[in-house]
DNA sequence: TAAGTTCGATTACGCTTGTAATCATTAACT
DNA sequence: AGTTAATGATTACAAGCGTAATCGAACTTA
């Protein structure tokens, strides 16, 4: 079974967030950085690290006592996952209802309809 | 506590979405209904239910012996709310990046884009 | 009226998740 | 060398979840 991305927890998520931010690192390291945003016991944190490496989300190398950790996949890979997997669940695939929710809600703002309409335009150019 | 719809597993919204459907209506048409698409048990349905009906997601009236079920809130606030914790988690409360990640990997079509394209027009025309 | 059927309510049970504590080993300090 | 500190491994434990089975009351049917 291939690295299964969408049985990640959110807690694991998290661990694995700081792992895209920089690695290889320590757990030492790992645990003082969530720390700055997430009240975690150290015990919690090696305890996500260790179900992470069993889940084969996360890899690590012996530096002496310490491992090293490191992501298996990028973050953009697991997002557009989870993205899709939503949108497939509640909206039939199609991203523009989940937009419209945002609109209705005034979740969106100028930035972030200017992105959307550089991609629009972009997948325009590329289709004919 | 109000009903906080982000505690709904898959299974329970998948019945939820069978109340979306038509309600108020009989466990026993639900079950019937759901057998369509997912092999589930009788059993597990109802169990279900039961659970939903415990975190004030769905109500019944009785009629008879029966209980004619109905889901507390709409499935429109359901989704938006879980699409807009996704999006908060992952892409930092903004849609354009989980747009562009379905444009990337091919996941938009003419259909989606004119959505997008409509809903666009529109935000522009309400700030001036 | 006794037996079966149909409901909802309660109980079951293994797996996952959040949140740690304890154990064992190794490195460091006294 | 003996004690303490750090670090990964193992174990803990309650709540949630998927997936039902069992219980008890009411309704139907023979």
């Amino acid at each position: 079974m291939k690295p299964q991305m969408s049985d990640i927890s959110k807690a694991e998520f998290e661990v694995l967030e700081s792992l895209w931010q920089q690695h290889p690192v320590a757990a030492n390291e790992i645990i003082l950085r969530l720390n700055e945003t997430k009240p975690w016991h150290e015990k919690t944190v090696k305890t996500l690290l260790n179900r992470l490496v069993k889940k084969q989300a996360v890899s690590f190398v012996k530096e002496q006592r310490r491992y090293l950790y490191s992501p298996l996949f990028e973050r953009e890979d697991y997002t557009n996952e989870a993205s899709q997997s939503l949108i497939e669940r509640m909206f039939s695939g199609r991203v523009s209802p989940l937009v419209a929710g945002f609109a209705k809600n005034k979740n969106l703002n100028k930035e972030d309809v200017e992105a959307l309409k550089s991609l629009i335009d972009q997948w325009e150019q590329e289709h004919e």
